[in-house]
DNA sequence: GGATTAATAAAACGAACGTTTAATTAATTC
DNA sequence: GAATTAATTAAACGTTCGTTTTATTAATCC
């Protein structure tokens, strides 16, 4: 047989990069074949490299619109003013709605890195890097500032991107809490950690001056 | 030919374990095959079948082994004393170390759970959740004595968990920092997330009572 | 020191892999 | 409506996979 009645190559296209990610998701890279993504998609494993010219090429496609669109994501939410608190509470919130979105394709950006030729992998950490230097520069201007106390800051935000990226591995959308309520409690959790001077502690430290004044 | 001079089942046996864990770690479970392994041991691919009879019941040995020895590990550290504190900072002092000396078993533990049939998932799972157990029961007792301040005990696990775990993925013994500096950097942002009552915040409640008091 | 057991090599098994080639039909263009 | 292009199937290619079988040698036992 050959081309069937009503496909249509952008369709194909799209069908085939959410499958991939599902299956990819769940079995991992390697495990995936070419034919058991072609057979939940609906077609022939040759049509698949109408669209794709190889399984790598297909790995670091959706690998790098992933990480494209998480730029892309934090840039429209990324808010115009300068405060290091508020561009840290951004920076969270935006993180984890976007990881909770798309907790295959995350898993896939994770966890497939290893199966990336040389070039293909460079081209992932650049845009992985980008992403994370914005975290520390965030860090780096509310230290600056007084308004974080941090330790280390390059060690700092990977521990939170380490945090707040780990809610995809048990979090379900479906169970008892929801994205706005997990994402409150690991805001505090994070303004805690960075020492944020928006809360008890910086009531006291004022309350412990003025009384000292008196 | 057949049996070779000097062999030994366990020494060979080790080796393969050795060799097992590295290529696993580097190039994933599905990525390594037994002729890559035997060639990585110096033997040919029908001498592992002496020793695992598949290529998963060698993946489950590695996983369990692994497991069971960071439970032995933290019965081996936890403090006599029931101080939640004390128990706190022993159980990420010794996540930590543990972790780090075993970076590539480790990564073998997280990443390739998908790789198991569904009874050996099972027995690994089990070890996992009694381990984070055993960080919960900490939280609780601290935050039920006051001494730390928790929004949601099992959230605050997961998170302290991924973010101490994520050590591995970023840490390499011979850079800058020493294993003993990053514990300390990771017990401080620990004490914090968990409001642990132990720093300035204390000490500023403590003296503002005081102040008031007279 | 002969019999037995442990440790391995060598070769082969059928199945499955990523990918290519050629043929065929649906949709589009002029 | 003929010519062209897009989308797909069917079949095959050579390779490699996990595993098994059989033979052979080294170490151990009595």
């Amino acid at each position: 047989m050959a081309r069937t009645a009503g496909s249509d190559g952008g369709r194909t296209e799209a069908a085939i990069r959410e499958a991939a990610v599902q299956l990819i998701a769940r079995h991992g890279f390697e495990a995936v074949t070419m034919r058991q993504l072609a057979a939940e998609v609906g077609v022939q494993a040759a049509a698949l490299y109408r669209y794709f010219p190889t399984k790598e090429d297909l790995l670091h496609t959706l690998m790098r619109e992933h990480m494209e669109a998480l730029l892309g994501a934090w840039e429209a939410a990324r808010p115009d003013n300068d405060d290091p608190l508020a561009r840290l509470t951004s920076f969270v919130a935006n993180h984890i709605r976007f990881h909770v979105e798309r907790r295959h394709a995350t898993h896939v950006s994770n966890m497939e890195l290893r199966s990336l030729s040389r070039d293909n992998l460079t081209s992932i950490l650049k845009l992985r890097t980008a992403y994370e230097k914005e975290l520390r520069t965030i860090l780096r201007d509310g230290a600056d500032a007084g308004l974080l106390d941090i330790d280390d800051t390059g060690l700092t935000a990977m521990a939170i991107i380490q945090m707040i990226t780990g809610v995809i591995v048990w979090f379900r959308p479906d169970e008892r809490l929801s994205v706005d309520e997990v994402t409150a409690t690991y805001l505090a959790m994070t303004m805690r950690l960075t020492g944020a001077r928006t809360n008890a502690e910086d009531r006291h430290v004022r309350q412990d001056a003025e009384l000292r004044a008196r």
